[in-house]
DNA sequence: GCCCAGGAGTGTG
DNA sequence: CACACTCATGGG
């Protein structure tokens, strides 16, 4: 693919590999070269590595602006203070300073939404490919053969039976269900609530609870104080901590153990949980 | 083939 | 409140 543009962006410290492979977001994906081509909007993007920063090269004729970027990358948040004030907390002291280049993305809300939903009891391989197919099969084609993620009204015209087709299991009447009762303008109300009203807000969608709600008041409004707590973070709670519980107990936890900022304290340990999963390593070792 | 997955909804004790 | 069960299916 030929680039259409290409700028820099300054943004340290970040840790691509981590950053978009950790299964926060699902658009990504690297490439043999170590740089990452991915969906974001109505762009192609290609991010690589650079002294102080990235090089962004955007593959698509619809502008990306380094604004559109430098707000998906969150790169206001001054990890330095964030890691300073996590790492008060003796366990996650030991572990942070190695990933400081992880950092949260802000994604789209809807796209976060149906992402989430979408990822209830998938594993992210299979969210990929779930997302992919709806994708192609409802988004608007930006370049040959790659598609945007559909919008509120691309996906009012697809029926359960669509959805279904695209691989999504018994995800599909949720999404249909969403789309039924979900206005557009609902989303940016929403931005304005506080985040106990966020989260209960979208609670009340069809397949959205605790867990779905907080990822999406996480990585979709921006919500740093949210925690979601999936099967990794139940783990890495009882591994870490020695607590187990219901979700409200976890997240009460959470609150009170990392404050404003629990949401990169949960990214950092989900991060090294399936690590430990899948490479054996560990950063917030015990010993 | 087997196991499990960034859970939610519903019913029951 | 806690638990048990079901949901539908693909990736490792």
């Amino acid at each position: 693919m030929r680039a259409e543009s290409r700028f820099g962006l300054r943004v340290e410290p970040i840790d691509l590999d981590a950053t978009l492979g950790c299964g926060q977001t699902f658009r990504w994906r690297r490439d043999p070269d170590g740089s990452w081509t991915g969906i974001v909007g109505r762009s192609i993007l290609r991010l690589s590595a650079s002294s102080g920063g990235l090089t962004v090269d955007s593959m698509a004729a619809s502008p990306c602006t380094k604004k559109d970027i430098s707000t998906y990358l969150r790169t206001s948040d001054d990890i330095a203070s964030i890691q300073k004030n996590l790492g008060r907390d003796d366990v996650l002291s030991r572990g942070i300073l190695q990933i400081g280049g992880l950092r949260l993305v802000k994604m789209d809300e809807w796209e976060c939404l149906i992402s989430y939903v979408l990822a209830t009891y998938a594993n992210i391989p299979r969210i990929k490919t779930m997302i992919d197919s709806v994708s192609t099969a409802f988004g608007a084609e930006i370049l040959d053969g790659v598609h945007a993620f559909p919008r509120v009204n691309d996906l009012r015209e697809a029926s359960t039976e669509d959805l279904s087709r695209c691989g999504l299991g018994y995800r599909a009447r949720y999404v249909r269900a969403i789309c039924e009762v979900l206005d557009p303008r609902d989303l940016d109300r929403m931005k304005r609530l506080g985040y106990a009203d966020l989260r209960n807000e979208l609670k009340g969608l069809p397949g959205v609870g605790d867990k779905v709600a907080d990822c999406v008041a996480l990585f979709g409004f921006g919500r740093l104080e949210a925690f979601p707590i999936d099967v990794w973070i139940k783990r890495a709670l009882s591994r870490l901590y020695g607590v187990t519980g219901s979700y409200a107990k976890l997240s009460e936890f959470a609150r009170l153990r990392f404050g404003g900022f629990a949401g990169y304290a949960q990214e950092y340990m989900f991060y090294n949980e399936r690590s430990l999963a899948t490479a054996g390593r560990c950063i917030f070792s015990e010993e």
